[in-house]
DNA sequence: GCAGGATCGTATGGACCCAAACGTTTTTGC
DNA sequence: GCAAAAACGTTTGGGTCCATACGATCCTGC
């Protein structure tokens, strides 16, 4: 039904791969599910709610943060919606064309830029919204008030954890990874070439999407 | 740290949107925060064990997919990834040309085609799988056999839940829209006239990516 | 045999997505 | 005051991603 083939004939066959290695597959099969679930029901509101009213998940994701917080600029925006700022200015113009959302630049500030709804974008939210938490509902469906209370608890615990400490992790990680013969390998000696030198500014993109 | 708004300040604003609208805060923070968690997940793993060997997540899931099948015809693939079989093509001619995996026709169906990871690409993954392991593990740092197993349960009833009931919701829901006035509200009036007409066969990806 | 249909992988177009580079505007240091 | 630095949104280039529309190949019924 779900999958191709099944959970224990995989890790069968990634036990034969990996042979004596220690593994820890419960964090395998944890990190799995969060992707596949996560993939599961983002389809599904983009199968459902989303698809009639041409909105992409991206899209409604930004004018939900902005229907929320009235006015916002850009880079909040950017930050709260999990996408980077350079991938907001497409969308942004993408929904400012259908007229749902508008960008204003403060005369007291005139690098920034600011969005709102526009009263049709607001309306367009009124209307929708209320369908878009019925579709949550129903990903939880058959799930009690307390293990979806648990789920939340420990999907926080995850995000503050690598929000916390993830930098430090990857420069680690990565600085092993490059002492270790794995780049020649991946690109199979003709390196890359990256400048790498002139790190201008804002790095990295938040983690995430939509409220706490 | 985490957002730029807190939980709090988030739930009174969207309450203040809504007035009296019967919404279930406690599914929306569920939801919400299982697309935080993998996005922050996916985001570590990209900055940390992919970064340098020059592997995209998609990229990295699919030589898993082939690596642990030894080999596999393009469309169970793009299922297991959970991408479109449209998508899988770019992404294999990508790693192709990398010399980390082949395609190859099968001289009994020859429509089909056939994916199997090169030399190199096996040696990678056997280098750097137990790496992206030691990562899963740290994005779960913190957290109990137990809860780590009670996630992937709660996680795997979600899939499995929308896995049998979604596209009949997603049907209803549908309808449901297209009575109302929310076509007309998202576009503007200005139809987008979909040709609608001729749906040829295969829809829908799957919904996931990796093992159970 | 041989049309018609089903199913395969691929090509295309448009949106998204990030990293990096860029130009403008504001802030800082002196 | 005024250059240098910082911060902003945007642009660019390359890759992913889907939906759709193919062309090619198998399969089916007659």
């Amino acid at each position: 039904m779900t999958g191709y083939y099944t959970l224990r004939e995989t890790e069968k066959a990634v036990t034969e791969r990996l042979g004596g290695l220690e593994l820890d597959f419960g964090a395998m099969a944890a990190v799995s599910n969060l992707h596949r679930a996560a993939s599961a029901v983002r389809n599904h509101f983009e199968q459902s709610v989303l698809r009639d009213v041409d909105l992409t998940w991206t899209g409604f994701v930004v004018l939900w943060v902005v229907w929320i917080w009235e006015e916002m600029e850009t880079k909040h925006v950017a930050e709260e919606c999990g996408i980077s700022k350079g991938t907001l200015t497409g969308v942004a113009k993408t929904l400012e064309s259908r007229g749902l959302l508008v960008r204003t630049v403060p005369p007291d500030d005139r690098r920034l830029s600011v969005l709102s709804l526009t009263g049709r974008g607001r309306e367009l939210m009124t209307e929708l919204f209320p369908r878009f938490n019925a579709e949550e509902q129903f990903t939880l469906t058959g799930l009690t008030d307390r293990r979806t209370q648990e789920l939340t608890r420990t999907l926080r615990h995850m995000v503050k954890h690598i929000e916390e400490n993830g930098e430090e992790r990857e420069a680690r990680v990565r600085a092993s990874i490059s002492d270790s013969k794995l780049p020649e390998l991946a690109t199979g000696g003709r390196q890359q070439q990256k400048p790498a030198g002139t790190r201008r500014t804002d790095p990295r993109r938040r983690t995430s999407p939509k409220p706490g």
